[in-house]
RNA sequence: GCGGGAAUAGCUCAGUUGGUAGAGCGCAACCUUGCCAAGGUUGAGGUCGCGGGUUCGAGCCCCGUUUCCCGCUCCA
């Protein structure tokens, strides 16, 4: 636990705070409630009894959550200097070894509560003193098992079966391909790797809802470079990645750069950067920016025993590259713009719920809805839902009040709602509803796909 | 991992000394409705987290367990 990290600001419930007319200390319980009730994310198995820390993704936690990723893979793979990878879940045994995984894992470790120094308590059965080899503290924790990894077998019969493990980091696979990517991309250093997908930890302490789960989903780019231009590039790409939040609409002032010190360095790491953003439950990582010098491919080189060098044909010289990473969690990415997004505004009748979702993450970019259920309404409705449904995720809804399916909307998140009015059956002009200012401003049937492009567009520049 | 609290309809909750479960909201259908949660009618939905036990009888009492929340701890 780092310095900077501190609960959010206590305010009482009929103050005004960060999301509304709700105290920040509800805003996590309202939340989860509304991604279970309009289909975001759903707990595991839960006609089981659910199973711990594990969640589904309801229809529009899915739709949001592939918004994500896109716009990531977009940011990231549309350049010319990036390539794409989709690495196995199910790595060689080995790989885990020379990542530092393992170390630990097969032996039972104590940890010493005087300077938390963590070691091996083998040595302590062959009659050493018990005591913290670092600090020489009695105060020691019992013997544990650390098992961090999930482990699984390989092959149909379990005796016999090799064990392998379910990836604690999707980053490994990008070493691994290191070389692969380089001779059939025809890439030059600098260049980068990107790639998404699942990884699993069996976190001691898992919780905060999406926040940190034992499955998990990493958007990661591994960024090779010429040693000694590490820290340059580390900058380089804490700042483009800054730039990214900023273009989710994430709010500034909840997000902040934290450098590590060095007690907190992680054994691979020589400079380290966490983009944070203040949840209601305090300062917490989204994205790791990590330079982690040629820690792993000098250990990947040890352990297979091939070369993972890079020959630069203009200066002559052979060197293994020197890694920046940039490691985010797709989970967590989602959970920070529902927090982000989430009001609760007025009074009484006036009273919505409201998700302000940049709508390039919306789950539904626009509703379309006929005002009443007559006079030719309905069916020019459904005429303009189809066309906008061919190219967006549209929504139709006929059931109940107007301002009802307002706010079923706001709930979604969805940017844009669009009524037909006997004016527009007449006239062929409709009604478009803001989500965020709810002002309406009247659009032409044949112009409003155009519209809609230059507003969702624009709003996401 | 330790301590505390909680679990009843999709959500928020009520449920008396133990006697076979209710409300509001939401949802669905129909009617009504001309632009921000109007109204009416009808309806669906719960083996009370799960498993044992006590009892003639358990949502309620006892034990275990799972999940969630709050602290502490931990955090490759």
């Amino acid at each position: 636990m780092n310095d900077d990290t501190k609960a959010a600001p206590a305010r009482s419930a009929t103050e005004t705070s960060d999301w509304g007319n709700v105290a920040a200390g509800d805003v996590m319980e309202r939340l989860v409630s509304l991604c279970k009730r309009r289909g975001f994310v759903f707990q595991s198995s839960e006609i089981y009894g659910g199973v711990g820390s594990t969640w589904d993704y309801g229809p529009l936690g899915v739709e949001m959550k592939r918004a994500i990723r896109d716009f990531w893979w977009e940011s990231m793979v549309r350049r010319d200097d990036i390539e794409g990878l989709d690495a196995a879940i199910l790595m060689h045994p080995r790989v885990w070894e020379a990542s530092g995984h393992v170390a630990g894992f097969t032996d039972p470790l104590v940890d010493c509560r005087n300077c938390k120094h963590r070691f091996r308590a083998d040595a302590f059965e062959t009659g050493v003193e018990r005591k913290c080899p670092r600090c020489g503290s009695r105060d020691l924790s019992e013997a544990r098992q650390f098992n961090l990894m999930f482990k699984t077998f390989m092959g149909p019969v379990e005796e016999d079966a090799a064990v392998v493990y379910l990836r604690p980091e999707t980053a490994q696979g990008i070493y691994v391909n290191f070389l692969n990517v380089l001779n059939a991309s025809r890439q030059k250093i600098p260049f980068g790797i990107a790639q998404i997908g699942k990884a699993f930890r069996n976190e001691i302490t898992p919780g905060n809802f999406i926040f940190r789960t034992r499955e998990f989903e990493q958007m990661e780019m591994q960024y090779f470079v010429k040693p000694g231009e590490d820290r340059e590039w580390l900058e380089r790409w804490l700042a483009t990645r800054r730039r990214w939040y900023a273009e989710l609409g994430i709010r500034e002032d909840k997000l902040r750069v934290h450098e590590h010190g060095p007690d907190e360095l992680a054994h691979y790491a020589a400079a380290a950067f966490d983009i944070q953003y203040e949840f209601p439950f305090g300062w917490q990582e989204l994205e790791g920016v990590h330079d982690r010098t040629d820690f792993d491919l000098t250990r990947h080189e040890e352990y297979s025993g091939k070369k993972l060098s890079y020959f630069d044909e203009e200066t002559k010289e052979r060197y293994v590259p020197y890694i920046v990473e940039t490691s985010a969690g797709v989970d967590r990415t989602l959970l920070m713009c529902l927090v982000d997004g989430y009001r609760e505004e007025g009074e009484g009748k006036e009273a919505r719920t409201v998700l302000k979702l940049a709508p390039r993450i919306a789950p539904m970019k626009v509703a379309v809805f006929p005002l009443v259920r007559r006079d030719g309404m309905p069916e020019l409705a459904v005429e303009i839902h189809r066309g906008l449904a061919r190219r967006w995720n549209a929504f139709f809804d006929d059931g109940g009040s107007i301002g009802r399916r307002y706010r079923r909307q706001d709930e979604a998140g969805t940017p844009f709602c669009v009524t037909v009015d006997g004016e527009s059956v007449a006239e062929r002009t409709v009604t478009v509803r803001d989500r965020d200012s709810m002002e309406q401003v009247r659009v032409a049937v044949d112009r409003l796909e155009e519209w809609l492009t230059g507003r969702l567009e624009g709003r996401q520049g």
